[in-house]
DNA sequence: CCACTTCATATAGCAACGCTATAGGTGCTA
DNA sequence: TAGCACCTATAGCGTTGCTATATGAAGTGG
């Protein structure tokens, strides 16, 4: 029951806390369950922590530093914005790991309370996002792209959390990301206009694709699919 | 005390928990609150909508309806992916005027209470992508690009509640809402200078007539041909 | 006109919640 | 040994979401 004894008091509030908010399906986490699996009363952890959020905070604290520690080992690649997208790829595995720690520190902030964790976190794209603007790779100052991508990342991370896990698609999170990051950066040449594209029957349609199909042979289909699929094309676009 | 009396008590609910919500400043909301703000007691909440989340399903639907109401008055300007834009202006400006109610909304959601809130937020957008992809104007299906456009919404969203009202910055909204659109679509010549040039238009192009298709109800395939068809269009569309 | 069902609301209260007033125990310093 | 912080426990307050049960009103068939 008592998990962990001889372990100071304030320890094992953490410790528990941390499994039970980690195991918890969905259902809200009491201070009488994490008091009972620490083995101490309520009184200790308000003396301790002040209150309930502020044990949560402690343990959210906790899973951060960690998530971060991992995150500054590892991070640097020598292309910035690959790092970016790595880093962006580890605060969804770090949501989706611990998917009711994420929804204590980005799910419910309110501006009463915001979290240091935002501020964290922001500060760690930026830092990187600082050393791309350096290399001349983004259009975009740092903080604000920080804050931008950022915010996406939650968005998805938040999402995803809300799927049922056999459903969760993690493209979503890769073209989010990449999405992102490609509109910050100045890889590409923004300014030239493609071909123009204004019709919009199915016929045209058909007929672009029948024609791009032949051009590029993709190797999508096989040759017999392709075949009839270029028939089936032929038809819907000779119908007017 | 009981604010409105002669209406009917489940709409009495509703006015006075959408009332609460609206005014409570981040501290939670009670159902003793909102019975006792409507004039009836606690059995008559649960008769009616079962449990509270079931009552601040039921606000949000509301509100949202009204949201998505005044948003279909007001959309087709012609070009879709602006309609796109206003739309993600609209759904920032929702959550800013009932941070409220949009954090019971989106901030809470977990794999087994998603509010359909979300799927029709997506359908919105979905919808309106597909008239973009049936101009050949996005890059990627319609439905990839609503949840990913969706998210980064909600993301934004949230920090942007997050801050304190007096330095929130739309310009963060404004910028990766542009982000994401300019990712998704077709408005510049993405990949004119790498390798799959080609094939990037067989995409477009399969994408276009894949939400064309859909939309029209061609006749020229029977079912069983469009099925697979479609099948095929996908496997193209979705070739990266 | 009366039984009968059905729906909607009220009375009263349960178990669980976050939290705290108060007191007791422990180890340190004087 | 006395005094003093610090830490923890006993016991319980007020509130929470929710419900077993009962009562009233409204319609329906005989």
């Amino acid at each position: 029951m008592s998990f962990d004894d001889q372990l100071p008091p304030k320890i094992r509030l953490l410790r528990a806390a941390a499994e039970l908010l980690a195991n918890s399906e969905g259902s809200a986490v009491s201070t009488r369950q994490i008091t009972k699996l620490a083995g101490v009363t309520a009184p200790t952890l308000y003396h301790h922590f002040g209150d309930k959020e502020g044990l949560f905070d402690a343990v959210v604290s906790a899973g951060f530093e960690e998530y971060v520690a991992g995150e500054r080992d590892f991070a640097p690649s020598g292309e910035p914005l690959e790092d970016v997208r790595r880093m962006w790829d580890n605060h969804v595995q770090f949501g989706l790991s611990q998917p009711h720690l994420y929804l204590v520190m980005f799910g419910n902030i309110r501006p009463e309370s915001r979290p240091a964790i935002v501020a964290d976190a922001e500060a760690l794209l930026e830092e990187m996002l600082n050393k791309a603007a350096i290399a001349g790779q983004i259009n975009v100052p740092p903080r604000e792209a920080a804050r931008s991508i950022l915010a996406a990342n939650v968005g998805v991370t938040l999402m995803l959390i809300a799927e049922p896990v056999e459903e969760r698609n993690l493209e979503l999170s890769t073209m989010t990301r990449d999405s992102m990051v490609f509109a910050v950066s100045t890889e590409t040449a923004r300014g030239a206009a493609a071909e123009d594209s204004g019709k919009s029957s199915v016929v045209v349609a058909a007929i672009a694709l029948n024609a791009a199909l032949q051009a590029s042979h993709s190797d999508q289909l096989s040759s017999s699919e392709l075949k009839l699929f270029l028939e089936w094309l032929h038809r819907i676009s000779s119908s007017s």
